[in-house]
DNA sequence: CTATGATCATGA
DNA sequence: TCATGATCATAG
């Protein structure tokens, strides 16, 4: 007891719109407390509470499967922590690398390609200064790859997949990539998965995901400002 | 462990 | 100041 009843998944891309048209100008706090969520001070040991509480207002289905949040729209929702200057202030993680067979795979097939074709971008005020409770959120909009951005993204891609299958992809700096990279995605760097290694054998290392850099967002921002 | 949601925290 | 590498919570 004590759970109030989900929202149910938006039926059309226009609801979806019409149900984060309402968020805009509202507060977290406001929010959490209509769907009976409590508010942490901070984030620092609630680092996905965001997410989680957008997904939930807006009735997204998908849980942690490995499938769209809004899976019926085929829509992938992200937020997007804005700093004092209204720029993003974080890398946004995109999904895990493949664990297997990461060198067979194309870039139309890739899990980055699914997950960035069909983005719903929550803009959300995430300067440390406003207290998590009254934090504004933005105006959504929805974003799919433009011909030159998927071109660069497919760019990125390619290239890290070949470092990965050349030289393994324990040792992957974050450094490369110019709006793709590959970071560590773990509970902590003791964590140790099945990847791949130089000579292609499998082999023990940390988990690493695929991040857009906020050099990234911050075009798509700009483009939708315009 | 792997997936979901990300931000933290320190070195350069 | 900011990007890289590390980390936090939770479900299944």
């Amino acid at each position: 007891m004590g759970q109030r009843q989900a929202i149910l998944p938006p039926q059309s891309q226009q609801e979806l719109m019409t149900r984060c048209q309402r968020l805009v100008g509202r507060t977290l706090g406001s929010v959490a407390a209509e769907l009976g969520i409590t508010t942490p001070d901070n984030l620092l040991k609630h680092k996905g509470w965001v997410g989680s509480l957008l997904e939930k207002a807006l009735g997204a289905n998908a849980g942690n499967l490995a499938e769209p949040d809004f899976m019926d729209l085929g829509i992938e929702m992200k937020t997007l922590p804005l700093n004092g200057q209204g720029q993003p202030k974080e890398s946004t993680y995109v999904c895990t690398i493949a664990m297997q067979q990461s060198g067979e795979l194309t870039w139309q097939d890739s899990w980055v390609r699914r997950k960035l074709s069909h983005v719903l971008w929550v803009p959300i005020e995430a300067d440390n200064n406003i207290p998590l409770a009254e934090r504004y959120i933005g105006q959504a909009w929805l974003w799919k790859p433009s011909n030159v951005q998927e071109t660069a993204l497919q760019h990125d891609w390619e290239e890290l997949m070949d470092r990965v299958v050349l030289g393994g992809q324990a040792d992957i700096s974050a450094k490369e990539g110019e709006y793709l990279q590959i970071r560590p995605k773990a509970a902590n760097s003791r964590v140790l998965a099945t990847g791949v290694s130089a000579s292609g054998e499998a082999e023990y290392i940390n988990p690493k995901g695929f991040y857009l850099r906020p050099t990234f967002t911050k075009q798509l921002l700009e483009q939708q400002s315009q």
